[in-house]
DNA sequence: CTCCAGGAACTCC
DNA sequence: GGAGTTCATGGA
């Protein structure tokens, strides 16, 4: 899908610049901190004393950067215009059109409060993040809770992935010093016991399951990408143990971008039952899993307003 | 103390 | 093929 290619405006680093970066200027339906913080991603937080109205810093495809916006102009930190084009733009959904998006999900339900969930949560992008990292991460994201997984994710990374250089970034999160997810080699050579130590709990033997099946090339994530049936890929996923459905269908929608995927946890059961009178098959399109992400947004952290 | 958290495996019938 | 149980952990 090429969609709205925005003008690049590009920063090299300079004596009073300390890290490069590119401004895009007229970038709509990108809300930074809807998209970071609606449950799709554990591991960007917000930066601290920023001058902008809004910036949020994490690792990502094994890199630090940070998103800052004021208005509909959006400042990305630590890149250059290259590897925008070539990995940014993807991550971000900034190649998708979402008014179209949101056109088609409204066309497929008069439900009202489809209706108001779209409008609350317009501004999410699903991200595109790295495969195996979302499939751990929503291993471990099982019968548990945000602040937790993040606290788990962020002692895996530190123990078991590798030192980030931030140098230049210091002003946009490089501050707290930065670490790689760790690869499934690191995960697998780490064993069940260091991955208690870390707090995961009964979940070490599913991530232990999941990197050894990696490692013998029993799960191909490129494989994956390139089959075109949603089911036939969640099949292929949750032949690792810890992964179910709705653990299957989250990697599908925010690593692969598989939008039609719709993950179903507590909070979406609860929305199914309250507006959807129980009928589980909305039918709402090939963007099912935006949809999905719109209400858990709305039901979870809206409620009341 | 109990209950819950972006669930899934396992064990019964 | 469903219903109930258990899993490790920390915060409310």
């Amino acid at each position: 899908m090429d969609f709205n290619t925005y003008d690049i405006e590009y920063h090299p680093v300079s004596p009073d610049n300390p890290a490069e970066y590119i401004k895009l200027c007229g970038v709509a339906d990108f809300d930074i901190k809807k998209t970071f913080d609606c449950g799709q991603c554990f591991r960007f937080e917000p930066v601290g004393g920023t001058p902008h109205e809004i910036e949020f810093a994490g690792v990502a495809h094994g890199k630090l950067i940070s998103l800052a916006s004021e208005g509909d102009t959006l400042y990305i930190y630590n890149t250059n215009p290259d590897e925008y084009l070539r990995l940014w733009r993807r991550y971000l959904g900034l190649d998708t059109d979402y008014e179209a998006v949101c056109r088609d999900i409204l066309s497929r339900s008069d439900n009202p409060a489809l209706a108001r969930a779209v409008s609350a949560g317009r501004g999410i992008r699903i991200l595109r993040q790295d495969p195996w990292e979302t499939l751990c991460s929503f291993v471990i994201s099982q019968n548990n809770n945000i602040a937790r997984i993040k606290k788990i994710i962020s002692s895996l990374c530190k123990r078991l992935g590798e030192r980030i250089d931030c140098r230049g970034m210091e002003a946009h999160g490089g501050d707290v010093g930065q670490y790689t997810f760790p690869t499934p080699l690191a995960l697998a050579a780490a064993g069940t016991e260091v991955l208690r130590e870390l707090k995961v709990g009964f979940r070490a033997e599913y991530l232990a399951d999941a990197a050894a099946r990696v490692l013998r090339g029993e799960l191909d994530f490129d494989c994956i990408e390139s089959t075109k049936d949603t089911a036939a890929c969640a099949a292929r996923l949750k032949t690792v143990k810890g992964v179910g459905d709705k653990v299957a269908a989250c990697i599908l929608l925010f690593a692969f971008g598989r939008y039609d995927a719709f993950p179903v946890d507590v909070w979406i059961g609860r929305v199914i039952e309250k507006y959807f009178g129980g009928c589980r098959d909305a039918c709402l399109g090939p963007y099912a899993g935006i949809a999905q992400q719109y209400l858990y947004y709305y039901e979870r952290y809206l409620k009341g307003e």
